[in-house]
DNA sequence: GCAGACTAGCGTACAGTGTCCGCAGATAGC
DNA sequence: GCTATCTGCGGACACTGTACGCTAGTCTGC
């Protein structure tokens, strides 16, 4: 393990943190910033959800700001750092939309649709390449909201995580899916029903090949499911798990889960 | 809907179903091609394989065949074209890894995991920002085996295409999540262990805060579920989910679902 | 065999990306 | 007032994808 960073003085995921949850330090000598961390964050947003990631380039950013490009660099140190500050910003907007709890189920549903909702509001975000190694205010916020709707699910805290976990693993998924397809169907110029004509004459062929079987016996409307209509149904599936595990746990000992 | 590549031939779509179905047009006058649309694929997957989809260039994929960069467009349109080619080809990966059928569950968990691995094995598969429009030979040969496990499965075609689908969301998303975090890691060059050790006194100040009270007073080791526990786990749920749904269709008829 | 048409290889050039380096001017502290 | 620190940002560089067009190689028809 190298300490290069030592050398350096502090290290990059510190100064992600140390930006997130202080804000930039306060100005000492010198001219006064011309802008705030929080204006270049919304702005890098705004120019994502209007173009998508690709035109969020640091002179797209410096142009929306009408600053240099470099100056940029004054307040972020590296385009990364600047999706750090970007990708838990977008997450407080999920804190602000409060559910009154009602019971488990409810809730994880809502959740889990009003994250879809939000990752379709800003489809870039899933083709972020970077995980944010950093737990800002707005991604713990996030997460504390779900774990407080979990308090009365018999599982340990650990399970708690882990549920909280592939559920947004689902959710990311399957949004990141039709996300995906709506793009290559905007690139390409395409709508789903002129895709499918293209694609036909190759299909037809191939099914007449006898290579696949299962899929030449399909009936037409076999791919006819809709995206959000696939998502309940998979959300369905996983609650609908969720809720065997509680039954059985509950016809076992009617104990608490042991809180380790 | 604007035809504007019908004035100069042949969609971009078309020509990469061409490509994948039936390969390069035979050569007839000039001089022969000195690749073949295979090794340029298989040196793509390749370089991505060792160095990650960023170094997967035009300029580094001529490199390592020894041509000029310009001569890789007289075999592909442009890169995404290539990149269809590639994550087809990837996906006959699995095609080949045949296992006997044998309940629908069992067969569900197998190829789940298989894929689990298999985007773990090129977790740069999850970093591309293009859907393939087109289904070669490769993402059929997927789909008709997945689909040939599930015949025994009381379920519509349609709901298996959506069964299909949600799991193939819920693979990726997980792994994905699991890929991202690495790629930090390394990125950083912290451990997990690191990572927390960096975050903790900026959580202890928030927890500190009272902004977060159930995230305060969670146990010590409610992080420490591993991805693959965590994947598990979500599988499970969604196969105790179908079971559910199983067995709640053979105790309302017994009969099989409608086949429309 | 030759000319014309077609084709592969690929160099040059361009527009775009992120960001290093360092200069000029503005502010604070002594 | 002087020195140190700080902001703004231009010029430069290495890298990306790919349009354009030249040269040389192959095939076909006469």
């Amino acid at each position: 393990m190298e300490d290069w960073w030592r050398l350096t003085g502090e290290h990059p995921v510190t100064r992600s943190l140390r930006l997130l949850w202080h804000g930039l330090p306060p100005a000492r000598k010198g001219p006064r910033p011309s802008l705030t961390l929080d204006q270049i964050v919304r702005a890098a947003i705004a120019i994502a959800d209007a173009e998508g990631l690709d035109a969020l380039s640091m002179r797209a950013l410096a142009r929306e700001l009408n600053v240099g490009t470099m100056s940029l660099y004054r307040y972020v140190q590296d385009k990364a750092e600047l999706m750090h500050l970007v990708l838990d910003h977008v997450t407080v907007r999920t804190v602000e939309d409060g559910t009154p709890a009602t019971d488990w189920r409810t809730m994880l549903e809502t959740i889990s649709q009003d994250a879809r909702q939000m990752y379709l509001a800003h489809p870039w975000l899933l083709q972020v390449n970077w995980s944010s190694p950093v737990l800002g205010p707005g991604s713990v916020g996030d997460l504390e909201r779900t774990l407080s709707s979990l308090t009365e699910l018999p599982f340990s805290d650990r399970e708690r995580i882990m549920l909280v976990t592939l559920l947004d693993a689902y959710v990311t998924g399957s949004v990141r899916q039709e996300v995906l397809f709506d793009q290559a169907s905007a690139l390409t110029d395409l709508t789903y029903e002129e895709f499918w004509e293209l694609q036909l004459p190759f299909l037809e062929a191939a099914m007449e090949s006898g290579r696949f079987p299962t899929m030449a016996a399909m009936s037409e409307d076999s791919f006819s499911g809709g995206w959000e209509e696939t998502f309940e149904l998979g959300l369905t599936l996983l609650l609908d798990g969720v809720e065997r595990e509680v039954a059985r746990r509950e016809s076992a000992s009617h104990a608490s889960p042991p809180n380790d």
